[in-house]
DNA sequence: ATTCTGACAGCAA
DNA sequence: TTTGCTGCCAGAA
C-alpha cells in the first residue's frame, strides 16, 4: 500500500538514534563519525539536530556519549544543566577537563569501524 | 515559498 | 594559533 509517510522516522534520525544507542558504555563518538557512517559525510549538523529531537524518541539516547570531533562537550547545555553531560560521562569512567574529554582517541568509538 | 537557524567539520586568511 | 566563512540537510517561523 501506500508508503507510510512518517514525518521524520526511519531515516537519518532513526539511524542516528540506532548508532548512538550502539555506543558502548564508557565510550564516545563524534557527530562527524556518525554522519560519515550514515554516508552523509559532512552532514554532522544533522546528527546534532537528530539528537536534539531525540527527546521525541521514547528510548533513552546516550547523547552524552556524542561529542564533536574535538572531544568538546558542545551540547552540554542541552542536557538541562550544563554539568549533566559531564557528570554522566565521568560516571562512565570518562575523564573530562575543561569541558573536554581526556584520552579522546582512546575512548573514541567509530561506528564505521566497530559496526 | 523563502529565510534562518542548528549539539559540526573543513578550510582560508 | 585563532577567527570567520562556507557546506551539508532538515525543520521551524
Amino acid at each position: 500500500m501506500s508508503r507510510p509517510k512518517l514525518k521524520s522516522d526511519n531515516d537519518f534520525f532513526t539511524k542516528v538514534y540506532e548508532v548512538t544507542k550502539c555506543v558502548p558504555y564508557g565510550r564516545i563518538t563524534s557527530y562527524g563519525a556518525i554522519a560519515r557512517y550514515l554516508g552523509s559525510g559532512r552532514s554532522a549538523r544533522m546528527v546534532g539536530w537528530a539528537l536534539n529531537v531525540s527527546h521525541n524518541n521514547m528510548e533513552f539516547i546516550p547523547a552524552h556519549r556524542v561529542v564533536n570531533r574535538n572531544g568538546l562537550l558542545t551540547g552540554k547545555y542541552h542536557f538541562g544543566n550544563s554539568t549533566t553531560m559531564e557528570q554522566l560521562l565521568q560516571n562512565e569512567g570518562i575523564i573530562i577537563e575543561n569541558d573536554r574529554i581526556m584520552n579522546f582517541e582512546e575512548k573514541f568509538w567509530d561506528p564505521a569501524i566497530e559496526l
